[in-house]
DNA sequence: TTGTGTTTTATTGCCTCC
DNA sequence: GGAGGCAATAAAACACAA
């Protein structure tokens, strides 16, 4: 509890003692027992008769003036030093705890605004994300019907023992469809941050999905392996279950299942 | 007029600082 | 231990639709 002192002592003791809870005593004409008024008239010692007659008024709105000029000291310094209160308290003809009190539950009034801000923009940037990651997950999965596409057209002509004129037609297909997506907007919108990836070549650059894959494509073509017909393995693809796990910068590709001997 | 929701004023209890 | 801050809450005042 607050400690209270001076001129405040009479408010703090009407709050140890509400006249709610003296129904079933002695009212006298300002709605206080004779006790309860006894007790104050002990307590102060001297005359009450302006101080009570504040003080037992029913709660009162302050009015537009102290209100403005309360506000226009708040701003100037939201913490009420002693000095200020008095002075304050003074100026506006309220009790030195009334200025306390004020600006304590604007002190929270102001608290709860910011609380408020602090909510929305964090939900605006919740709902930013949001809408990135389903447009990063939409990608992912057309690219995965893609690519799924894509093996499957490979396997049917590698079962027919013929895949090298088909092959290169894969490929530009492949690069075709990426080359569209970008070019709309659909692919890498968020500046590849997100959905790039890196090849493995010797020399450690990087490259985008097409090119490296297009290069895979060259270089199984130049291959020779003796004796071994190439086989690929379009059921382990699945296993990348996770967008982040296909094209995150984090992990590249390994492409092993265009590659088994790798 | 009245019921209901909101705002404002004030109290209470706990905590920290000096 | 006193002074003052804060969170939670009460209660009066006010706004407003039905």
């Amino acid at each position: 509890m607050e400690q209270f002192s001076g001129s405040d002592s009479l408010d703090a003791l009407i709050s140890i003692c509400p006249p709610k809870e003296k129904k079933d005593e002695q009212i006298n004409t300002h709605g206080y027992s004779e006790e309860f008024r006894a007790m104050l008239d002990r307590i102060n010692g001297e005359d009450l008769s302006y101080e009570t007659s504040q003080v037992l008024e029913k709660r009162r709105r302050l009015s537009l003036y102290q209100v403005k000029e309360l506000e226009r000291s708040f701003e100037v310094e939201n913490r009420l030093e002693p000095d200020r209160k008095v002075n304050l308290a003074e100026e506006l003809g309220l009790q030195p705890r009334q200025v306390a009190i004020w600006f304590q539950n604007r002190r929270t009034r102001l608290k709860t605004k910011q609380l408020q801000r602090d909510f929305s923009l964090l939900k605006d940037s919740y709902d930013a994300l949001k809408l990135d990651c389903n447009n990063l997950e939409q990608e992912k999965e057309a690219l995965t019907s893609t690519l799924r596409e894509l093996k499957e057209k490979l396997y049917r002509q590698s079962s027919e023992g013929n895949h090298s004129v088909e092959e290169e037609s894969l490929i530009s297909e492949f690069d075709n469809n990426v080359s569209d997506r970008r070019q709309t907007g659909d692919l890498f919108e968020n500046g590849e941050k997100a959905v790039r990836v890196y090849s493995d070549s010797k020399d450690g650059s990087s490259d985008c999905v097409s090119n490296s894959l297009a290069d895979r494509f060259r270089d199984s073509e130049s291959r020779e392996v003796p004796g071994k017909a190439y086989q690929p393995q379009p059921t382990r693809m699945e296993e990348q279950s996770t967008y982040c796990n296909f094209f995150s910068v984090d992990q590249a590709p390994t492409l092993h299942w265009y590659f088994p001997e790798q």
